[in-house]
DNA sequence: TAGGTAAGTTCCAAATAGTGAAACTTAGTT
DNA sequence: AACTAAGTTTCACTATTTGGAACTTACCTA
């Protein structure tokens, strides 16, 4: 009723509450959060002591800072494996690495947002979660536009309408119709190129992940700089990625409803 | 009042849900979550609609299945980078591997168990999230016993009192007073073995990682099997591991206060 | 096509859990 | 000792949650 659309029962806050403590992206103290809440002071503090007894937060009683708990890495392992086409495609990612030589990003929709879920760079193996679990915008960036123009039309229309068409350079498309039009030919063409639509001299070409039914699994993409490559020197890639994407898809299917895996540690 | 210990609140409920869709591994249909739970019907429903909306689990209409969602994606990787040492770990276990070529776990204490973070096998790299992210017993394992031994008083007390003391092997300690005992002679040797009290066969060598301040931070263990090894030749590795332990903490000490990093996808 | 069964969804009065202003307790100043 | 800020608890008030039961699909089966 106040401002933000969800703000539906304790689950809802509490859950609000994890979020932040996320976004700080390192312990907190109590004061902090409460300058940065909606929430009243006593019913911060009963969240926080909350999801502190379930384990989603960890409270060091030394420094008075909270932290995200243990029990979100354990979800975490499992979301991994779950919801994620990352396990699934991470051997096929450090194989195109290897080859390609260029920065690769695995991506999924988030909403109307991309999220990265996996990425390799060239030279050195980049640490896994370094950039990883970052979210950016779709209407400007390779994987986004990718999975977009590949998405349902319905899904397609409501991400068109939420995106904010903030221009970040010159070539960052700022309105609906453009970004319409660009998917058209990203259809047509087969794939989709970020011009330094994101960053300046930043360039990339990306791919969309499709299952077998046409469902957007998510999104491969090759990133480099405009020193070193053209469109359309990326564009030879192509190929190559295409392999690539073709059996992540494939894999990702077969494990669609595995039986549960029997293991011991 | 009925069975468990804490089953607080409404967040406390939907996150038993969010665990018990986690457990399957795979997406879940309602009644097969509704079998297993001790929710009734309509609870339960309302539970996972709330879930859903909130994005912490994906519901996939044509399936009807639900599984874990892109917000716990995303948070999974804060926690990852945030609660645990495993990315701090990471390079020093590679080495570790590489150098002993036997097993390698990392690992952290979840309440009362042991919650596996990483692991190396030794010829072949393990995938990451294969067996990461399960958990085991604290009383018949290395790393179990090893950071139990050097928790603080209150905590180490909580945890032995919780503990099962199911007898897996011959060997399984199955009293507290044993374990207790145990705990003393780790103390003063300075690390803990496994002496085929999980599984018969399986032996290990374990250290806990501490700070500074004498927290357990984790635990480290390596792994054999008595075929291979005995308990005294694992106890040689005890030095290379004191050094890969020692690295650790230091590395994970630094971190505890980062600024916050500007990054950009 | 009717009739049956299981799965999923909605209802609503009763019960419970959540709310937040304010009072209180620490811990750290000056 | 008096002041201040940070964190914690209280309690009457309310809003949310609860779950048995009824309802609606959707899919079998005869």
């Amino acid at each position: 009723m106040t401002e933000r659309s969800n703000e539906a029962g304790t689950v809802g806050k509490a859950l609000n509450v994890l979020d932040q403590v996320a976004a700080f992206g390192r312990p907190v103290k109590f004061s902090e959060l409460l300058e940065s809440s909606d929430y009243p002071k006593a019913t911060l503090y009963r969240l926080l002591q909350t999801l502190t007894q379930q384990g989603m937060l960890s409270y060091d009683s030394d420094s008075g800072a909270y932290a995200l708990g243990v029990r979100l890495v354990r979800l975490a392992h499992q979301a991994w494996r779950t919801a994620s086409i990352a396990p699934v495609a991470r051997p096929y990612l450090d194989a195109l690495s290897l080859e390609i030589g260029e920065t690769v990003h695995l991506a999924q929709l988030d909403h109307a947002q991309v999220l990265y879920v996996d990425k390799r760079n060239a030279a050195v193996p980049v640490e896994m979660y370094s950039q990883a679990g970052k979210v950016g915008p779709v209407y400007c960036t390779g994987v986004g536009k990718a999975m977009l123009a590949w998405s349902r039309i319905d899904a397609q229309s409501r991400i068109i309408e939420q995106q904010s068409y903030h221009k970040f350079t010159d070539n960052t498309l700022t309105s609906r119709r453009a970004l319409r039009a660009e998917l058209d030919i990203i259809c047509s063409r087969g794939f989709a190129f970020d011009n330094e639509e994101h960053e300046p001299g930043i360039i990339c070409v990306a791919l969309p992940i499709l299952s077998q039914g046409g469902e957007v699994l998510g999104g491969l993409s090759v990133t480099s700089t405009t020193a070193r490559h053209s469109l359309d020197t990326l564009a030879e890639l192509v190929p190559h990625m295409k392999t690539t994407v073709g059996r992540i898809a494939e894999d990702a299917e077969s494990w669609r409803f595995p039986d549960q895996i029997k293991e011991h540690v």
